[in-house]
RNA sequence: UCCACCGUAGCUCAGUGGUAGAGCAAUCGACUGUUAAUCGAUCGGUCGUAGGUUCGAAUCCUACCGGUGGAGCCA
């Protein structure tokens, strides 16, 4: 007996397998039944004929509920009428667990119902898809980096501090002392980068934000590279370079489930190296152009301002030198504005909002001083960030890369809570 | 925190002042090529919760609870 999955069954055309899976839907006639069977590597179809297999074990196919686990022994043969171009013509098959009243049906369900299943929804081909894209995105994350001289360095996920004072924090205890869940690995990716000079980072960060939206989630996963001696526009090469290969990975490993998500390629297939740039000053000329009169000079963009921008393109398009009022407090200003920030937001296409965020850093101690007072980081917890500016500083540049975002746009799904296995979002915490 | 919309059968929904409904699922039956199979039958209800208006409330009013989408903020 040969035990394959159902990836590999066109290794053993014509040969009798044994597979192990769950029914996923049947549909039976008189002397004839289809089980629809999944084994999370696949989908196929195994036909049961009643004069192939007997009255009694026909009778036993025909009530086999869904989800039902089992084992499949049986031929695999050519079949142009399955989408797989393969089926099993069953020859035998044991229970191994009977599922009774598996409660997502093949018929539509509502949001909320699907998210208190989501251990179970996670079954589904759609969702099923999607958690592939995933993968393949974080496979092409580490090939890319690791191609091109990067070390994965992993920042700590508790912290005494924040990143960032803008955003919410999740509290909680470190014995005797406060601490909080990271929003951020850069600070340290940063001191990480004076250390082995290209790194990156992939792990999951906290906000506590009560956003919700269907670009937010509450733990998401970011890539965040950090670049020694690299300028503004070394890194945005590195962004495009960066993003231009994970799509292409996708659309050449993932071919079946973008079929199964119906993903429209040709617009994915654009997405190739070099990426618009647009400056925030004409990013706001273009805005009030299109008629938005709400926003003003010196006004960070919103949503619908982003994806107006992003419509003028096929491509993912950099927005570069924002104010540096409305930035990040380690963001380097340019030399010849000192009023703009040497940083880029990344917009995703087709509405899919902000992926990238990223900057030059402040690499003068004197300046990173300055800001600290500004910002009223004067305790203990930043000192060994300006040390970093202290010891041997130099230019050096990153970004971080919202993975579930990118999962949404390459994948083509409308909400980012479909795009990570067991979402955290406001007011969801099971499963 | 604010704005809008929604809570009716296991699921998706209709019913907007006068007897609680449909499709799907489930159960039983028919059918040898189905793809969300089809056809027939059966089963299925504290209409989110509490109060109010009314002869009478799923329906109108108030409060609360829960959900969805969006805003701000961000990836």
């Amino acid at each position: 007996m040969v035990k394959t999955t159902i990836q590999d069954v066109s290794k053993h055309l014509n040969e009798e397998v044994t597979l192990g899976a769950w029914l996923h839907n049947k549909r039976s006639s008189g002397k004839i039944a289809f089980l629809q069977l999944r084994d999370g590597t696949g989908f196929i179809q195994g036909v049961i004929g009643k004069n192939d297999i007997g009255e009694d074990k026909f009778d036993q196919a025909k009530s086999l509920t869904q989800e039902t686990s089992l084992y499949v022994t049986g031929t695999i043969v050519e079949d142009k009428r399955s989408p797989l171009g393969f089926e099993m013509q069953i020859k035998d098959f044991s229970i191994i667990q009977e599922a009774e009243d598996y409660p997502i049906t093949p018929k539509e369900h509502g949001t909320e119902f699907l998210m208190d299943h989501r251990h179970l929804w996670l079954r589904s081909k759609k969702q099923h898809s999607v958690m592939k894209v995933r993968n393949e995105i974080i496979r092409a994350t580490y090939e890319f980096f690791n191609e091109n001289g990067y070390v994965k360095i992993d920042p700590p996920i508790l912290t005494g501090s924040s990143a960032e004072g803008t955003t919410e924090l999740f509290h909680t205890k470190y014995f005797d002392e406060d601490a909080y869940l990271s929003q951020s690995g850069q600070l340290y990716m940063e001191a990480a980068a004076m250390a082995f000079n290209k790194v990156f980072s992939f792990g999951p960060t906290f906000r506590a934000e009560k956003s919700k939206t269907r670009r937010h989630l509450i733990e998401f996963w970011m890539i965040e590279p950090e670049m020694a001696f690299m300028d503004h526009n070394d890194s945005l090469e590195v962004q495009e370079q960066y993003v231009s290969h994970v799509v292409q990975s996708v659309l050449q490993n993932c071919k079946v489930e973008l079929e199964t998500l119906e993903r429209d390629l040709t617009s994915l297939q654009k997405i190739k190296a070099p990426f618009p740039r647009i400056t925030y000053d004409d990013a706001i000329q273009l805005l009030h152009e299109k008629g938005f009169t709400d926003i003003e000079w010196g006004d960070d963009f919103g949503a619908p301002h982003e994806t107006a921008i992003a419509e003028s393109y096929e491509k993912p398009v950099f927005i570069t030198h924002f104010p540096l009022d409305i930035k990040a407090f380690y963001m380097k200003p340019d030399p010849e504005r000192p009023d703009l920030a040497l940083c880029a937001d990344l917009i995703a296409p087709e509405g899919y909002g902000e992926i990238v965020g990223g900057s030059q850093r402040i690499d003068d101690l004197e300046l990173m001083k300055e800001r600290y007072e500004e910002h009223n980081l004067t305790g203990d917890a930043y000192q060994w960030y300006l040390q970093l500016r202290q010891y041997g500083s130099v230019p050096h540049s990153g970004f971080g890369l919202g993975l579930e975002r990118t999962v949404a746009w390459i994948a083509g799904v409308e909400h980012v809570r479909e795009t990570i296995p067991f979402p955290r979002l406001l007011n969801r915490l099971y499963p």
